[in-house]
DNA sequence: CGTGTGCCCTGACAGC
DNA sequence: TGCTGTCAGGGCACAC
């Protein structure tokens, strides 16, 4: 393929030698971890990129865009990753040292493999006293929960987003698995969130939004049916929805 | 060590 | 119609 760079950097600096490892390379597949993707490359060489908040792969687009970053073309198609708020990032690891790269090496278990049950969850939150809404968005904890699934599955679980996660209940964490599921297959099957600018590959919007339970929803009444209405507050600088009737 | 805070950046939107 | 303030799907550095 042949590469191109319009800037030095998004979040950080892209790899010195991106371009230079990457001209000529064929892409031998696809793969992702948490909110990376993996694009592997034929010369044990693997690229990760993230999409931060506001990046998107535009494929064969008919027109440059200010935010078009890095350029790659095949002999098939044209590739612009576009991050306006160049919150995203782009690495190379080597396709053998992939897991201890530091970044993954951290990550706990993905929510759709077998690593996440009730009991992982009771071992990795005990004794925790920040809140279960901040221990889900780490990382470390859950690979992949960002903070829209996060809202959504505590409500759907019926647990209170300021809990201290270390006193979550067993049968809170009983629900929270199966919430957690639910909601990350209902939105790839409804084609993901569109909010403001979050848009498809092929510029389609993702449908989920019409299903948020609490996400956004301010003031109107909780879909429980309780008399609830959803408030909104801030944790970890982040916006928090839920239900104050039905998530104890 | 665990936890909490603030910041990176641009754009969209609401309210005046 | 401009202006201003606020907020955004995330992650990291840093302070305590």
């Amino acid at each position: 393929m042949r590469v191109a760079l319009n800037r030095a950097d998004l979040r950080r600096p892209f790899p010195a030698d991106l371009v230079q490892v990457m001209t000529g390379a064929t892409v031998t597949g696809l793969s992702r971890r948490a909110k990376y993707g993996l694009m592997h490359l034929d010369r044990g060489a693997t690229m990760i990129f993230h999409l931060g908040m506001s990046g998107r792969w535009r494929i064969d687009p008919e027109t440059a865009e200010p935010h078009d970053h890095l350029l790659l073309e095949t002999a098939q198609h044209r590739f612009a990753l576009c991050d306006p708020r160049r919150f995203g990032s782009v690495d190379l690891v080597g396709t053998h040292a992939l897991d201890t790269w530091p970044q993954f090496a951290a990550l706990g278990p993905e929510p759709l493999g077998p690593g996440l049950s009730a009991a992982y969850l009771k071992a990795a939150l005990k004794g925790k006293t920040q809140s279960i809404k901040l221990s889900l968005l780490d990382q470390r904890i859950v690979a992949g929960l960002g903070n829209i699934y996060v809202c959504e599955a505590l409500w759907r679980a019926r647990v209170r987003p300021t809990k201290q996660a270390g006193k979550v209940t067993g049968p809170q964490l009983a629900r929270l698995v199966p919430a957690i599921v639910d909601v990350l297959e209902a939105s790839i099957r409804d084609g993901g969130s569109t909010l403001r600018d979050y848009a498809r590959p092929d510029g389609k919007l993702g449908y989920f939004a019409s299903s948020f339970d609490v996400y956004g929803r301010t003031g109107e009444s909780c879909r429980r049916g309780d008399g609830g209405m959803i408030a909104r507050i801030a944790q970890g600088g982040r916006s928090t929805w839920y239900c104050p009737v039905c998530q104890k």
